[in-house]
DNA sequence: CGGCCAGGTTAACGCTCGCTAACCCGCCGT
DNA sequence: ACGGCGGGTTAGCGAGCGTTAACCTGGCCG
């Protein structure tokens, strides 16, 4: 049990490596993703970074509090992020249409990098503490109204609200991609996100009922 | 408290209501949809059908019963829909795009009908005992394989590994609905409805490359 | 050199949970 | 008339949970 595990001193994370806090919070997410919130108990997350149980509290105030800290960096991330890129697409003056590729394409990217994390972020953020959840929920708001705002643009003819649920079924779209992530025959990295893109992109074209169906 | 639950009798049903069993099986969905399986306890689900706790064992065998009943019960019946549909709109001679459209038309009509159902399928499957998890996937699998064979007949350019992901995707896509059903602004369910279902066709049609985007 | 503190340890508490036990009662068939 | 039983009740057990307490230790700073 208690076998390599002193070695190394407590120094800092040595250039490329993980803080504790780091990877506290990388195992914590991975497990919640897998089990759920209340499916994983505190012994099992000190565990699986080599430590046990209650040292956890060293770091974290609770349970509540990594999961919180979790789901508040990825919405703020996601956020931050999209406006950049946004901004970005815009500032070159292509039109809304690359702004909506470029939301699409960052998107992706978080989703296929942090599958952990984008599984959390849309089954359980009901597990929060009331601030917390308020939080988040504003970051999630202002994600997607920064959407909603380039998909108006994009595609005009598509009313306000029917827009709106156009953007939530598209992340339901993009965010399926951690499931299915199982050993099962999935195209590579480059081809999954392409293909994503193209099945977004889609849906929102012929949201407005221009068509996109038939052949 | 024992106020007035007495009356009634124990008889049978009553034509258009629920058996207990019945009554005690939407509730739970909607609680286990609602805060997750573990965060529901059984108290719980007794006291939003009137009884109260260990009652809940004179119908299911514990918990897990619950939960497989419904899981087990959804998938079937998608499966099962999805098959006559299909079967159906082949019969009439109309090709693959004909079944695709009854498919998707079909899928939606769950999700909009059965949110909490579909909300569980996807989100609560690793809490089964392995028996009903493997019985529930096998059905999972097969319903995916109908798509799957379907897709692939209405855009044969479409490579098989990347029409099995997109599908995956469009399912995503659709089972999203429940999460915006909130007291949030959202189109009533006929435009709901309709509006996903050309979502999802125009995902499928840009999948293999062949436009969609764009004005 | 010595004390502090970051970061671990194990023990234990209290609560909640799923489930069982023991009991009870009103309906229905004989 | 009455026994069985379907379907309720409350009490309580045992396990597991998140969390706290009390203690230990090795490196760094004055």
């Amino acid at each position: 049990m208690t076998s390599r595990s002193r070695a190394e001193g407590a120094s800092r994370p040595a250039a490329g490596a993980l803080s504790r806090r780091e990877q506290i919070l990388r195992e914590a997410s991975r497990l919640f993703a897998e089990r759920g919130f209340h499916g994983v108990g505190v012994d099992e997350i000190g565990a699986a970074v080599g430590i046990s149980g209650p040292a956890l509290y060293r770091h974290f105030a609770g349970k509540d509090a990594m999961l919180a800290e979790l789901l508040v960096g990825i919405s703020s991330r996601l956020r931050e992020g999209g406006e950049a890129r946004a901004a970005r697409a815009r500032a070159s003056g292509q039109g809304a249409e690359a702004a909506l590729d470029a939301l699409i394409a960052g998107h992706i990217e978080f989703a296929l990098t942090d599958r952990a994390l984008i599984t959390l972020h849309d089954r359980e953020l009901d597990r929060l503490p009331d601030a917390d959840r308020r939080r988040v929920r504003q970051l999630q708001r202002q994600y997607v109204e920064l959407w909603v705002e380039v998909v108006r643009e994009a595609h005009p003819a598509l009313p306000d609200p029917q827009a709106r649920a156009a953007v939530h079924a598209v992340f339901g779209l993009l965010n399926s991609t951690p499931r299915l992530s199982r050993p099962h025959t999935l195209p590579d990295r480059p081809t999954t996100a392409a293909l994503l893109h193209r099945l977004a992109r889609g849906a929102f074209a012929s949201a407005a009922g221009g068509g996109g169906g038939r052949g």
